[in-house]
DNA sequence: CGTCGTTACTTAACCGGTTCGGCAATCCAG
DNA sequence: CTGGATTGCCGAACCGGTTAAGTAACGACG
């Protein structure tokens, strides 16, 4: 079974190349009746367009691209970037684009991709997560040209194409659930500090005690388990201890609250946890926990739907997704007396 | 910055293109001084070969392909795929080649991906995850003539590369652990039977039940921490109850552990809880998790090394890649009285 | 010294599309 | 009825590599 080309269908139906192409691409330049009969000795014969051909002359990859810094380990822990990945997937699927994922092991070699990505034509444009403050990521992808649409808050995009979720009303009403609840000795176990929705967080967890008059601490950690049990388990052995911990991600409050239970504690009985993400983690713990609730499945499909966007002619503009929603659990309720 | 071809390379160094081409691919039919003159020249003007050019006139696209047949959702929650993902990349990043990753809903959107995949000539060869007993996907990549290394059992890859863990060895070890604490009533939650290692598991546990003299259940399920809660909850009120569960992943494991809680019930005083897969998730939970071990990322690599070599030329064989270890944590005790 | 075989290139075709310039045939206005 | 614009299609160049076929120069050998 020879591949089938254009020049094939050109014979058939007795046209030369360049009217099969222009027919195949719904394109002015033939009849109607020439562009069924083309057609339909393409369907005939299965044609399938060449993507390295099209490529070649189209200067076009119909690819997009997505660089995941993180050890492989990571990845297969956190419940981010997979459920992100299907979102994307799940937008692509309707249109010819395919994704190419890289996963690489720090910032340097992901801006070394970009580098690779845009020198070879491989994508036609990127999506950028993990946004930190004063990202080198966008200066470069500025300089080679490559369009993209940054997964983070506008004041960290420098104008470029983004899409972001309202980190600070988030934690506002985290620390506000908590504090409506009595607790006055909140921790918040963070991430990264580089990373800008942690620091975005941070900020706003430190205006939201000052405003509410609360007694707070921050740890940071690198998102792992094993970092959320080790803060965990010395904020609890601390005197005084807190009443109130509130996780940047799920994976580190499903940890702490093992901790918790280890040093002979409850929750929520002895200390209100709060989860971030809010993976179905959350709702098959005991207690099952509260979290700050989003969609990260549409987050991905939405950010896809951007670049789309920006492909299609759109200039750069800064996308409210959705702020997180709070989910209460069973892991909230008052402070011990 | 106009884009450097190998013309302007052939140019500056005074020979033609496809001495140029020679000289580059480390081919003979140039001479060392000249291959070094071309090579130095290319260093300079920081050539990059264009991948569409190249895969036009080569025919090789330098691209692997994975199918993920799930939803969305799920990817984020199961630890496995983005792990196994994870260690497919990272061999591949010391190679030129990419991985092509797409999501599909369904087993036959995963066909028509291949079909897709192989007519336009997209990818070079693909792993296949996920083996099912009388595999369609099997008969399909033979047809279509794509290489491919499928992970799973020998006896259900009819003939095909591929890599796979013991599940048999793995079961019985997990079979004869509770057994020896003195377990007689022991229930299994698996996956979907139509999965070719929860097929093999079945078969390995009913066997090794049947030799200890065993009072065993098995419950499918979807692999969810939904339905492993559900099926754990079913399995804890019914009466008789088991006094050991084994299950087909760690998530049902945890939300097992949390349905154990919730009914007043304690691990291992109650029941003895032995998770499979052993991501940290097992270590990070009260109690830990008795877990069976394998290195999933490892998996990922081993697999992607096969696929390399199948597309050197290597003929198609079956590798073992490990058996899963047990690894006992504070799950595990004996019956109560 | 003629011939044969290597070596080191050059030339040109080719991969499968896109796209531009040009040329009849047709249409319409003057 | 004529001139210019429009329509519909053809032929060829082009994208940036690879590779088969051809050739000139040179050394070895009978």
């Amino acid at each position: 079974m020879a591949r089938v080309t254009i020049k094939e269908i050109a014979r058939r139906a007795g046209v030369s190349k360049g009217a099969v192409s222009y027919a195949l691409n719904n394109q002015p330049g033939v009849s109607e009746a020439t562009r069924a009969r083309v057609l339909k000795v393409a369907a005939e014969l299965e044609w399938v367009p060449n993507r390295a051909a099209r490529q070649l002359s189209a200067a076009r990859s119909e690819t997009f691209g997505l660089v995941l810094a993180r050890t492989a380990k990571t990845l297969g822990e956190e419940p981010f970037s997979m459920g992100f990945v299907g979102g994307v997937e799940s937008v692509l699927a309707r249109t010819s684009y395919a994704l190419a994922l890289q996963v690489v092991a720090d910032l340097p070699a992901e801006l070394a991709t970009y580098r690779q990505w845009a020198a070879e034509r491989r994508v036609d444009g990127v999506i950028v997560v993990d946004l930190r403050v004063e990202d080198p990521r966008i200066p470069l992808l500025r300089k080679v040209g490559l369009p993209a649409v940054l997964v983070g808050d506008p004041s960290l995009a420098d104008g470029m194409a983004c899409v972001w979720t309202d980190g600070t009303s988030a934690m506002n009403a985290a620390v506000e659930h908590v504090a409506s609840l009595g607790h006055r000795a909140v921790a918040r176990v963070a991430g990264t500090p580089e990373h800008g929705h942690v620091w975005i967080r941070d900020q706003a967890f430190t205006a939201a005690s000052l405003r509410l008059g609360l007694d707070v601490q921050v740890v940071h950690t690198d998102f792992s388990a094993e970092e959320g049990a080790t803060a965990t388990r010395a904020l609890m052995t601390a005197n005084p201890r807190p009443t109130a911990i509130i996780y940047d991600n799920d994976l580190m409050a499903v940890a702490g609250l093992a901790v918790v239970q280890e040093l002979g504690l409850r929750s929520p009985h002895d200390v209100t946890l709060v989860a971030w993400d809010d993976s179905t983690l959350c709702r098959h713990t005991h207690p099952t926990l509260t979290a700050m609730s989003h969609n990260i499945v549409g987050y991905g499909a939405e950010v896809m739907c951007r670049l789309l966007d920006l492909l299609d002619g759109a200039r750069p503009q800064a996308h409210l997704y959705s702020t997180p929603l709070l989910i209460v659990r069973d892991s909230s309720g008052p402070p011990p007396p």
